[in-house]
DNA sequence: CGACTCCGGATTGTCAACAATCCTGTTGAC
DNA sequence: GTCAACAGGATTGTTGACAATCCGGAGTCG
C-alpha cells in the first residue's frame, strides 16, 4: 500500500505558485526586497527582535525567514552573533559569475531545440512586462520580470537540477542585478538582449544563444569592476 | 568605522572544522548518517516528537536539524505535513549526475596546475584512511573519507562557489554513494580510481583527470540503472 | 601606560505549552 | 454499495518566557 514512488523534485526556493499566506514567507519576501533594493546595506546587522516588532510577528517567524535568506545567500549567519547582510567583494563576484556562465552554457547545450512555441510566447510576454514596468519606473517589478525571464529560459533546459543550480546562483548575485536595473542604459540594453535571445531560440541558433547569454552578463560585471576601482 | 569588507564565504554546509558542540548539529549528523546508511528508508516519515524523545532534546532542535537536512536535499518538507526521507527516482539521479559531471569538469578545467605538493599529500593521506577503514569494515568512516577526498580535490579548483556547488550536489547524491560503498568490488575500484586521480594531478594531465573523474561516477550510476530494471 | 580580568547589557539559542492544520476512520444519506 | 460530510486523534506551526553566549567597557595589576 502507498508504494507510489512520488517524485521528489529539487525545491529551488520557497516560491510556490500558490497563495503564499505563511507569515514567514511574507517576512522573507519583505526582507529580500529590502536587501535587493538597497534599503538594507551590506554588512548591516539584522536584529531578530527589531524585525519581530516591525512585522508584528513572533521572533520564531523572523528566525525562519532569516534562515531562508541565509540559505539563498543574501545574509550570513554567525552562530551566536546574529545575522548580517551579505557583502561580496569584487573578486567573489567574478567567481560567482564564472560559475553562472558555466551553468548557463551547460543549460543551453542541453536545451531541446527547436524550442516549443509556448516557450517563445511566454518569454516574449515576460519581456513585454519588463519593458512596461521599466517605462513606468516600477523597478521592483522590473527586477521580478528580469528574474522570471531567466528562470523561464534556463528552466527549459530539461534538467530540473541544473535549472535549480542556475536559479540559486542567480539569487546569490541578485544584489548586482538590482544595481544594474537601476541604471536606465543597462536596463534598456538588457531588454534588447532578451529579445535577441528569443530570436536565437526561435531559429535554433544554440551557439549564438550561448554567446549572447555570456555577453549579457558582462555589463553588470563591468559595473562592479568600475565601482571596485573607484572605491578600493 | 568598521568598514572592513570582511569576505562572506559561500557557506556550503554547517560543517565548521571546530568543536561542533551545538545540539542541532549533533542531531543533524545523526540523522544524516541514518539516512545515508539506510537505517532510514526513502519515503519514510520523520516525526518531530519521536526524534525529540530519541535524542533527549527539544522539538525546536529537531526542527532546525530537519531544516538543515531539507536544505541539502536529504529530506523533503511538506508544509503542515511533516518531512519524509528523499526518494529520487532513477531518471532524477541521471539528471543529478549530469549536473555533477558538468560541475566537476568545470572545476578540473580551472584547477591550477601543477598541483602543490601539499594537495597531493593530503589526498594521498585521505585515500590511505579510506583503504584502512574499508579493510576494517568501518563503512561509516569509509563514506566520510570518500567525501573528504572529493571535497579536497574539487576544493582546489580555486573558485569557492564552484567548489560549494560541487559539494552541494555531492550531498544530494550521497544516498547513491552510500550504496556503492557497501559493495566491496565498487569500493575497491573507487580506491584505485582515487590513486589514479592523484597520479594525473601529479603529472598535470588535466584531460586525463577529467576523463577519470567522469568514469569514476559511472559504476554507482550503473548500479542504479540495474536496480531500476530489477524493480520497475 | 599597557594588558588582563571581570562584570553588565544586549542578543541569540532553547524550551514547554498553545493554536492551527491535516489525515483517518466512522457515520449517514442517496 | 458508493459517496460525502464529520468528528477524533495525531502532527506541525507559533508564541512567549527562560537560559546560554558574546561583546564592550570599567577596574586593576604589572
Amino acid at each position: 500500500m502507498s508504494a507510489q514512488p512520488t517524485a521528489v523534485m529539487p525545491s529551488t526556493s520557497a516560491a510556490a505558485p500558490r497563495g503564499e499566506a505563511r507569515p514567514q514567507d511574507r517576512v522573507f519576501q519583505a526582507l529580500r526586497r529590502d536587501v535587493l533594493l538597497g534599503r538594507l546595506r551590506p554588512r548591516e546587522r539584522l536584529v531578530e527582535e527589531e524585525l519581530a516588532a516591525r512585522f508584528a510577528v513572533g521572533r520564531y517567524v523572523v528566525r525562519a525567514a532569516l534562515d531562508e535568506l541565509a540559505r539563498i545567500g543574501l545574509v550570513e549567519r554567525r552562530p551566536n552573533r546574529g545575522v548580517v547582510v551579505a557583502d561580496y567583494d569584487p573578486s567573489q563576484i567574478e567567481q560567482l559569475y564564472e560559475v553562472r556562465e558555466t551553468l548557463q552554457r551547460a543549460a543551453i547545450a542541453r536545451m531541446p531545440l527547436p524550442a516549443p512555441q509556448a516557450l517563445l510566447d511566454e518569454l516574449t510576454a515576460i519581456n513585454r512586462t519588463y519593458a512596461e514596468c521599466l517605462a513606468r519606473g516600477e523597478l521592483d517589478e522590473v527586477a521580478e520580470a528580469n528574474a522570471a525571464f531567466h528562470r523561464t529560459l534556463f528552466g527549459a533546459c530539461g534538467n530540473p537540477f541544473l535549472a535549480a543550480a542556475i536559479e540559486q546562483h542567480w539569487e546569490k548575485s541578485a544584489l548586482v542585478h538590482g544595481y544594474a536595473i537601476g541604471v536606465p542604459a543597462l536596463a534598456a540594453r538588457s531588454h534588447a538582449d532578451h529579445e535577441a535571445m528569443i530570436a536565437r531560440l526561435a531559429e535554433s541558433d544554440r551557439a549564438g544563444l550561448g554567446e549572447l547569454c555570456s555577453r549579457h552578463m558582462q555589463p553588470s560585471l563591468e559595473a562592479v569592476r568600475k565601482t571596485a576601482r573607484t572605491r578600493p
